[in-house]
DNA sequence: GCCTGATAGTTGCGAATGGCAACCAAAAGG
DNA sequence: CCTTTTGGTTGCCATTCGCAACTATCAGGC
């Protein structure tokens, strides 16, 4: 066993952890700019749902790799701030299409300017390949821990 | 605004809340095989201090940029696991060092078995070299974060 | 048309996590 | 000494999310 490798391992889980909570911080503020009463985990539901368009709950529920009862709740809870729409599908009656509303869409917008502080303040040293290389390496990563 | 690396950044987001949950689940399954019933969090204390050596609450709050009184309860769990010792630092008789027992060493060590099956069934295709450059990225991200 | 099984979502429940603040005891420095 | 700081513990509470039971709807076979 290569005992490098695995303490590299070590050590990720231990980063890992860290990135976590810190995270879990810059997205709570984000989520306030964006409503008062935005939860974290809602508001990121929300910028997937603003970025690839209307989609049913489910797909989320993929998209997280999270349980769907736990989505249920954090669309029921942007629904509740108006931050989205329901719609039921057409084509299938047990199904509701999800939207982002206007409302959101502006509120979302406004907190552009937020975003681009903290690009301003936190990545600054970071250059456009940096970031997407890391960003590539997280998806490669996430790919790789995808149960399937 | 550069309008490709906002977008990025909300990918960032997304897949950094995605590997939080696939991370947590690789690292309570290992908990578990530490010990029946040894939390996750509490893992993470203990392969920190199997690395970096003895220590006391606060140099592990400080770490792992957490709250004293989390860490106090995780610690606490690790102690009646006996996993961990306590003994009172003879220089400051609030502090206490805090030390993997022989017991969680020899568990851990088990648990490489484990560790290795992992590496070899989810992290096959990344060298060493990928491993160490997303590790380090991963760190470098959290300094940016760093408040400070 | 029915019956059966899969699927979309909702909900109740509970465990894990961790922030905040109040608190105690010991140290440090005037 | 007396005040301030620091190490740790504890109570309280919000968030997050997995699991499982349940309802309603769809789809395929008979």
């Amino acid at each position: 066993m290569n005992a490098t490798r695995s303490q590299t391992l070590g050590t990720l889980e231990h980063e890992v952890g860290v990135v976590i909570r810190r995270v879990k911080r810059v997205i709570g503020e984000r989520a306030r700019a964006v409503h008062e009463d935005l939860q974290p985990a809602s508001y990121l539901v929300l910028t997937y749902l603003e970025t690839t368009g209307a989609c049913r709950s489910s797909a989320i529920a993929g998209a997280f790799d999270m349980d769907k009862g736990a989505i249920s709740r954090l669309v029921q809870h942007l629904d509740e701030l108006g931050l989205i729409e329901r719609t039921p599908d057409p084509a299938d009656g047990r199904a509701a299409l999800l939207s982002v509303t206007d409302d959101a869409r502006r509120r979302m917008a406004d907190v552009q300017k937020h975003r681009r502080k903290y690009l301003d303040e936190r990545l600054a040293d970071w250059s456009d390949e940096d970031l997407r290389a890391f960003v590539d390496m997280l998806g490669r990563y996430n790919a790789s821990l995808d149960p399937d």
